[in-house]
RNA sequence: GGCUGUAUAGUUCAGUGGUAGAACGCGAGUCUCAUGAGCUCGAGGUCCUGGGUUCGACUCCCAGUACAGCCA
């Protein structure tokens, strides 16, 4: 049997999930449920990274230890994409022990392979934040977030993984693989970078200066940088190296991640797998940015609603619908509010539910009687699935939808309520099955419920399925 | 500062070296099985600006402008 594995980014626990995170995770569960319904054994792993600087430092403010702190916040990521219908089959936490134990058991097969060695970290600290910051983050030469503290120069010990002695081959896995980035513009940016150089990158930290983290387990005074361990979550999460499920599901066919994360995923974890001669993923899908409402979604600002209330406001499905139909994958886009109710009420409730509703309540009133299914024949199902095969999840749903009219202008040229024609009606249900059929990764309780109703024995109308707005 | 991407109908976007399309919105007509839904028809664009190549560019090249992303 066929298998796809799919993968998000695991979100960093450091503030509450937004919709920027739930259009990766319902993206994420639309590729899922689509293979699923291919009749593929499907693998979908999501979670959050928990380990770190900014984790520790969020946990002091708010006087709880790092752990009390990220128990409190992980479960609000599952919860929030269990709200949205996004059905992972694992939901891994970096402070799951069965990471911990593999991510040492990982970086001692990297030393082995010597591609791990001691030397010494310099960089800009900043007083105020107790951690290292970059140069982006100095104004006037100082922190920006401690403009009254001193920035030092400092140096401390600490391991390296040898990242530079990759560089060619990595060059020759985007060559070879030009669908190992997508789309193409992220590829090129990578690549550009990569030429550039690439240096060999520090991957612990001193425990006294930050110990909120997976202990280094060739020198027990450090703990594993968290980008290093966090990106192993990948194969952790499916049983790296013995279990079946990591034999059957590696390599990854799709991970997906937004551009922020791209550098790591493309170029660190790719160099981290070749250095124990495990495949790289299939293919790296990065996701655009969403403005909410015109607005950059501001953790600080709180300026977007959460996509808890969301879901209480318009449903798991009027939302995962917008966000597929609505945005071009891969760049970025606005979620507006406005535009949501507009879709809903013109695509969901007229065209949709007012089909499955007119046809319900002819069939109750009729019945059906078997026979060719012609109608079906204009529905551009190969097309449908180069859409989804290319990641073009609107031009795929407007296909879909090109096909719902086609079945309102069917009703209306054959007039089955003059008629009462069965076999009409007949076509009509079996092509509306097959909508639900089509529909069903993107909005899963709708097209579960249109199924019910047209699969029973004594078809009724029923319920409405989009009351409008 | 460097790199990359985007700029086409009200909106979200397709697209082609020979004067542009879809979906939704909007306007008109019409049916009535249906969630005031459906169906038919229609209006709307100097395809960012300035050069260049060409018989001819929205489409190719160069420069510029605006917006966005990345720079370990």
């Amino acid at each position: 049997m066929k298998k796809f594995y799919v993968t998000t980014a695991i979100d960093y626990v450091n503030s509450e999930p937004h919709i920027g995170h739930a259009y990766q995770k319902i993206i994420a569960d639309v590729l899922a449920r689509w293979h699923k319904n291919k009749g593929e054994d499907v693998f979908f792993l999501t979670g959050t990274d928990e380990h770190g600087q900014k984790v520790a430092n969020s946990a002091k403010e708010k006087g709880k230890s790092p752990k009390a702190f990220v128990d409190g916040l992980a479960p609000k990521f599952e919860k929030a994409w269990n709200l949205l219908d996004v059905g992972f089959d694992r939901f891994i936490r970096t402070t799951d022990k069965d990471h911990e134990e593999k991510v040492k058991e990982f970086v001692d097969l990297v030393n082995k392979k010597g591609d791990i060695y001691k030397g010494e970290y310099k960089g800009l600290y900043c007083e105020g934040c107790e951690a290292y910051i970059t140069e982006k983050d100095l104004v006037d030469g100082k922190c920006k977030f401690h403009p009254n503290k001193e920035v030092k120069e400092l140096s401390e010990e600490a391991y390296f993984f040898r990242l530079s002695k990759y560089e060619k081959k990595l060059l020759e896995l985007y060559d070879k693989h030009p669908e190992y980035i997508l789309p193409s513009f992220r590829r090129k940016e990578i690549i550009n970078r990569v030429k550039e150089g690439l240096r060999d990158l520090n991957m612990t930290r001193l425990k006294e200066s930050m110990d909120w983290g997976i202990d280094f387990p060739l020198d027990d005074k450090n703990v594993i940088y968290v980008w290093f361990e966090a990106l192993l979550n990948y194969i952790t999460g499916i049983g790296w190296p013995d279990d079946k499920k990591f034999k059957k599901f590696w390599p990854a066919d799709v991970e997906l991640l937004g551009i922020d994360n791209g550098w790591f995923h493309c170029v660190i974890w790719p160099a981290m797998l070749m250095s124990l001669g495990i495949k790289p993923a299939k293919t790296i899908l990065i996701n655009g940015f969403l403005t909410f409402n015109g607005q950059k979604i501001s953790k600080s600002l709180g300026n977007s609603i959460s996509p808890n209330e969301l879901v209480k406001k318009y449903g798991a499905d009027t939302i995962r619908y917008y966000v597929c139909r609505n945005f071009v994958f891969g760049q970025d886009g606005d979620f507006s509010e406005k535009e949501l109710v507009s879709r809903y009420n013109n695509e969901l409730a007229d065209k949709l539910g007012n089909l499955v509703s007119r046809v319900a309540g002819l069939i109750e009133r009729n019945g059906v009687e078997r026979c060719e299914v012609k109608l079906l024949k204009k529905l551009k199902e190969k097309e449908i699935d180069k859409k989804m095969e290319s990641f073009e999840f609107d031009k795929a749903l407007n296909e879909i939808f090109a096909f719902i009219d086609v079945c309102n202008e069917y009703v209306q040229n054959k007039k089955p309520w003059e008629t009462k024609d069965k076999k009409i009606l007949y076509e009509l249900k079996e092509s509306i099955l097959k909508i639900s059929e089509l529909l069903w990764p993107f909005i899963p309780s709708s097209a579960e419920k249109i199924k019910k109703q047209f699969s029973a024995k004594k078809i009724v109308k029923g319920e409405v399925l989009f009351r409008k707005i």
